[in-house]
DNA sequence: TGCATACATGAACAAATGATCATACATTTG
DNA sequence: CAAATGTATGATCATTTGTTCATGTATGCA
């Protein structure tokens, strides 16, 4: 028989905790969320379009941007001047739309 | 026709994404997903039982009990000499789910 | 009423994170 | 090669978070 819950069983490792926390936290921050979004609708972008788009200035932005490359998050290639990052790992969109979604937000 | 992209398009508002990043920062720390993950399979739980199934500090786990509950991730009930805590924003196991099934973790 | 059990709380400190600034590095163009 | 553009980096400081310890509060029971 098929289960009836919404939501399946969940038993993590400590080491798979640590990850996922790991993870999580590398995405919580409001600026960080909105890199997200917005590489989640671009493919890829650079860093002075990801400035431009979100009003963020350069080297701010370019932490976030390398530690969330460094993290795993992010990956980037140069092309002439600039430097174009993209997402790398995609289930943080689903991450940031699950709780997107809660009406009580 | 339908979308072919597995991931839907992303737009939040900048409180959105605030509020979004909040959740996040709150639920990224090991210990807390553990919280999360008993809570997830076990409808209500003391904070003996909590200790206990951690093996953590009585002290320190009820630091991270109030701090989930005041955030809105928990919620509790007193039962005789012992509070009892359950989750309240279930969303968030969907948020771990989603990424403990990362096979690059 | 007094003691034991179950939790919470607050102070104090350590460690991690976030922001800013100045500067360095890489690439293209004149 | 010099200057301009695009991006990274490192130091510094402020803020937030995590941990520990001592103590406080609530409940049940002898």
């Amino acid at each position: 028989m098929t289960p009836t819950t919404t939501s399946a069983d969940l038993n993590l490792t400590t080491e798979k905790m640590e990850k996922v926390a790991f993870i999580l936290k590398t995405t919580a921050h409001p600026t960080r969320i909105a890199i997200v979004q917005l590489l989640a609708n671009q493919q890829s972008l650079s860093v002075t379009d990801i400035c431009e788009q979100l009003g963020s200035e350069q080297s701010l932005t370019s932490h976030h941007l390398t530690g969330m490359k460094l993290k795993g998050i992010l990956s980037s290639h140069r092309e002439g001047k600039n430097i174009f990052y993209s997402l790398k790992m995609r289930e943080v969109v689903d991450v940031i739309q699950c709780l997107a979604g809660c009406t009580f937000l």
